[in-house]
RNA sequence: GUGGGUAUAGCUCAGUUGGUUAGAGCGCCAGAUUGUGGCUCUGGAGGUCGUGGGUUCGAGACCCAUUACCCACCCCA
């Protein structure tokens, strides 16, 4: 028997109907607030996400399904979803429209080479959103509402978790100050921590480690350390948030991991789900455009782990829905077929039973293919030209001509 | 890459200190006076106990190896 590769699910009957659902929920939402659809390739090469997501995330260090395609180009399936999406907002040269807003959502499969665990596969999929061309932080805002709608909507329970991770003003000396105050306890530190003050210092600030977590408590924290703008951008963010009511704690240990972001990062996150318990992240990106050639550019986005969600989606309740049609008699199975299309054609969902069998058989068939409708047709039908029809939902049950279903 | 756990019917799982024909529930199929579904009852099909070695008179149970899956770390959505 041939399985499936690890890490690699299929969807299949109601895991199937969640994961549409759940995008066709999040495309609707997205479309409101302005965002249309946008579908780029699975592969693409490897230096782009190099240059975009960055070497000091294991996602391009260790994590990507890299090859050598037939024409000796370096590729690999895209780890993620926003360096494919400014790839082709600069292909489309997009970014020459200074002053225009583009904003763009898509979904589809993303690819990491990890370690499988409970909210982690190594083909997952991801809805996200890109906005490009708008720096207010209004914009940031409206981000985080949306991703509220989607999630209110689909009746899934979360809190979110904002920080900025400021700007290129601000960042660097922050970071330098945080390097040397980490060097300077680097000694009670954990391992991995010690590791980390070169990969990704902001990281050791969030360390489940308790005795790491003593020694940090007079560490300096980047919302203390905002230039003036960045400053008053948290401000106003925190304050449209209060105003319109969305519940949010500050996290200043919140990190994106991917290399492109500043600014507003957010993350919502649920407990109900394991130790995966990020949902949605996003965040600004306002220097990623030009990082892939193109004109400098603002942009900001969020992605939503869609496996992650799958479990906690409240699914509307399905109703009896189309026609089951079956014969009791060889001879009939014929009208059935020509019925079957007529009522497709009418835009009616049908499926046909094309063995004989008796009505109680029938009935037990409509019943467990969600049928509303079981339609028969037995011997006294099949001579006069009728069918018999039963509303399964009011039990109700007529015969009629064959024309006049 | 590092830890820990689990592998018995289509699914969820029992299986007592090793003992003879390996069980249950759900699901599936067929019946319960021949043309009336969901509920109930009866019957039936379905398993080389993940794989390969070993210990033993005897292994689904114990030991070793291997593979797969799960959970956690790392990292991230």
């Amino acid at each position: 028997m041939i399985n499936a590769l690890r890490g690699m699910k299929d969807l299949i009957f109601e895991e199937a109907e969640r994961y549409r659902y759940i995008t066709e929920t999040a495309a609707r939402i997205a479309q409101n607030y302005g965002f249309s659809y946008i579908e780029t390739p699975i592969l693409e090469e490897t230096r782009l996400f190099k240059r975009s997501v960055g070497e000091s995330s294991d996602i391009v260090g260790k994590e990507m399904y890299q090859f050598t395609d037939k024409g000796g180009n370096d590729v690999c399936l895209r780890p993620e979803g926003t360096a494919g999406v400014v790839r082709a907002f600069i292909q489309a040269k997009l970014d020459r429209q200074q002053g225009q807003k583009y904003r763009f959502f898509y979904f589809g499969p993303m690819f990491r080479y990890e370690r499988p665990q409970k909210g982690r596969l190594r083909q997952f999929h991801q809805f996200g959103v890109e906005s490009f061309g708008e720096a207010g932080v209004e914009e940031d805002f409206t981000l985080i509402q949306m991703l509220a709608d989607i999630f209110d909507t689909l009746g899934i329970r979360y809190t979110v978790k904002i920080n900025s991770l400021g700007c290129k003003e601000c960042m660097p000396p922050y970071r330098e100050s945080l390097v040397n105050h980490l060097q300077d306890i680097e000694d009670g530190l954990c391992e991995d921590c010690r590791r980390r003050i070169a990969t990704n210092p902001i990281r050791v600030l969030d360390c489940k480690n308790e005795s790491c977590q003593n020694l940090l408590k007079e560490a300096p924290r980047i919302t203390d350390n905002l230039c003036e703008k960045c400053d008053r951008d948290f401000a106003r963010l925190k304050h449209l948030l209060s105003e319109s009511g969305i519940p949010y704690e500050v996290d200043a240990n919140l990190v994106r991991g991917l290399d492109y972001y500043s600014g507003t990062a957010f993350e919502f996150v649920s407990d109900e789900i394991g130790a995966q318990s990020a949902i949605a992240g996003g965040g600004r990106y306002d220097r990623l455009v030009e990082f892939l050639d193109g004109r400098p550019t603002p942009g900001i986005g969020f992605a939503i782990g869609i496996e992650r969600i799958m479990e906690l989606v409240q699914m509307p309740e399905k109703s009896r829905e189309g026609w089951y049609l079956g014969a009791m008699l060889p001879e009939a199975v014929e009208k059935l077929l020509t019925l079957a299309h007529q009522q497709r054609k009418a835009g009616e969902k049908t499926v046909v039973e094309y063995t004989p069998k008796s009505l109680k058989a029938h009935l037990k068939g409509a019943d467990k293919a969600g049928a509303r409708y079981c339609a028969v047709i037995g011997e006294d039908e099949l001579s006069n030209g009728t069918i018999w029809v039963k509303d399964l939902e009011e039990k109700s049950e007529k015969v009629v001509p064959l024309t006049e279903i």
